[in-house]
RNA sequence: GGCCCGAUGGCGGAGUGGUUACGCAGAGGACUGCAAAUCCUUGCACGCCGGUUCGAUUCCGGCUCGGGCCUCCA
């Protein structure tokens, strides 16, 4: 049995997927236009984690994980003129690195990976929708949603409609009827990326992409709807009143799950602060994707997560002592505990604890649940085979045998300077890379 | 200002109405030629003030501090 947090309903709710035969969640995506930094990856991360866990619990249905990429919207276009490429040269170049990223997380290309430029007439339909239901109106070329026209709006983020009706912070443009109306579509000028529409040529809103997609990929209601904290208000307000007016009402989604944001010095890592880090950086560093995706997994996903060079360094640690722990063990079950912990609200630091007490077999199911531990034990602590070195170890090893201790210290320092560390079992040397 | 979330030991981080995980780092010991790894032992906490209760870190209220969001900038 599953628990799950839904924002919506502010608690712990019991889990059951409403279609006998498939489960369907959806995660809201990058918009490529430059390369993703760690707080990025974290949702890409946890919602894995729920994917698997999902298809451990549900093995007989179909598990469609679906995440978008938005590859229309004005940073893109930015971006695009800054460096004097056409738009795609944009999208292709920072979609490909998106999912390499995601690649060295452990993190698999989800089932369904729907490009908004590739569901334009879904969305030009569901505005027709809109329009015809009186739930948006064209104006100036621009199409608006009547947010005075959905009762329920503000009901996630639980702010009261009333007042963002009557307090708009920034100029409201004049075409709006209500300040709290937002846009579902919007005019291109000539130069920029447009399609043809009842409206003239323009191009959607952030908000309709997702929910046509939504509606195209996986149906009027979902199983779950995820991404960051920070999508919460407007985002996926507006995603909720697009989908239920256009579908007479029906949720979009059974389950709102959001995860925490990311913090570096004591604030939201963002690109406007400028206190971000790239995952390319991170492993042009040497840091290994496992171990950044075992760092992301190390609090709750609601909790923030302050991220730190000591983070790094000691779920690399943690690693290490899995690792030595799962030897070159394989197939089993995973551990009942961690399982147990998984499926309450995904908490993942109790799971990784109870990894500790797992035995080897059943660490190796347990990890794979989490998308860790999925690599040979030896080649995480060596990495590739370096003979070089095995010919030192074995210099050394005579000089122990000789009881010339000094000369067999002299070699392990060498090595230690390279940063390789050497182990006397009782079987005999071991040597690991720090 | 409004809405929401959080506050646990040196650090990270679960959980619980009463005996309070786990990991990292630290200390001591075993093992080792010396180490490393491993094992054993061990010190250290529940933001502040009230309330409910036989009893609160855990429930309620207030406060303080921190974080997130506040609309075509996502």
């Amino acid at each position: 049995m599953i628990r799950l947090h839904d924002t919506y309903a502010r608690e712990k709710r019991v889990f059951e997927p409403a279609d006998p035969k498939r489960v369907t969640m959806y995660v809201c995506g990058p918009t490529v236009y430059n390369r993703a930094h760690i707080g990025n990856a974290r949702p890409a991360v946890v919602f894995d984690v729920l994917a698997r866990l999902l298809r451990h619990t549900y093995p007989d249905r179909e598990i469609v994980h679906a995440a978008n990429i938005t590859d229309v919207e004005d940073k893109i276009m930015a971006a695009a003129a800054a460096e004097g490429v056409a738009i795609d040269v944009i999208t292709e170049r920072y979609g490909r690195f998106y999912f390499d990223d995601l690649g060295a997380l452990g993190v698999p290309r989800p089932d369904v990976v729907p490009l908004a430029t590739a569901h334009i007439p879904q969305m030009i339909a569901m505005i027709e929708r809109l329009i015809a239901a009186g739930h948006a109106y064209a104006a100036e070329g621009h199409v608006l949603f009547d947010v005075p026209s959905w009762p329920d709006y503000g009901k996630l983020s639980r702010r009261p409609m009333d007042e963002m009706i009557a307090g708009a912070r920034v100029d409201v443009a004049p075409y709006k009827r209500s300040p709290a109306d937002f846009v579902l579509w919007k005019p291109s000028a000539g130069s920029q990326p447009g399609w043809e529409s009842p409206w003239g040529r323009g191009r959607p809103g952030w908000h309709i992409e997702c929910s046509a997609m939504i509606e195209a990929h996986l149906g009027e209601t979902i199983d779950i709807h995820g991404g960051g904290i920070d999508l919460e208000f407007p985002h996926h307000e507006n995603e909720i009143a697009q989908s239920s007016c256009a579908h007479g009402g029906a949720p979009l989604a059974r389950f709102w799950l959001h995860n925490g944001m990311l913090s570096m010095a004591q604030s939201k890592m963002s690109k406007s602060l400028g206190n971000v880090v790239t995952v390319g950086e991170l492993l042009a560093q040497g840091r290994k994707g496992e171990v950044l995706r075992l760092a992301l997994l190390s609090a709750h996903y609601r909790q923030p997560l302050e991220w730190s060079d000591q983070l790094i360094a000691q779920s690399k640690a943690t690693l290490d002592r899995l690792y030595r722990a799962a030897g070159e063990a394989e197939g089993g079950d995973p551990d009942p505990g961690v399982v147990d912990a998984l499926s309450d609200d995904l908490n993942t630091p109790l799971a990784l604890s109870r990894l500790g007490a797992a035995d080897p077999s059943s660490l190796r199911a347990s990890g794979a649940l989490l998308g860790l531990l999925g690599g040979s034990t030896e080649t995480w602590f060596r990495g590739e085979g370096d003979e070089r070195v095995e010919a030192m170890v074995e210099a050394r090893g005579a000089a122990k045998k000789a009881r010339d201790f000094a000369e067999a210290d002299r070699i392990r320092a060498e090595l230690a300077a390279e940063g390789i560390v050497l182990e006397d079992g009782p079987a005999g040397t071991t040597w690991r890379r720090a």
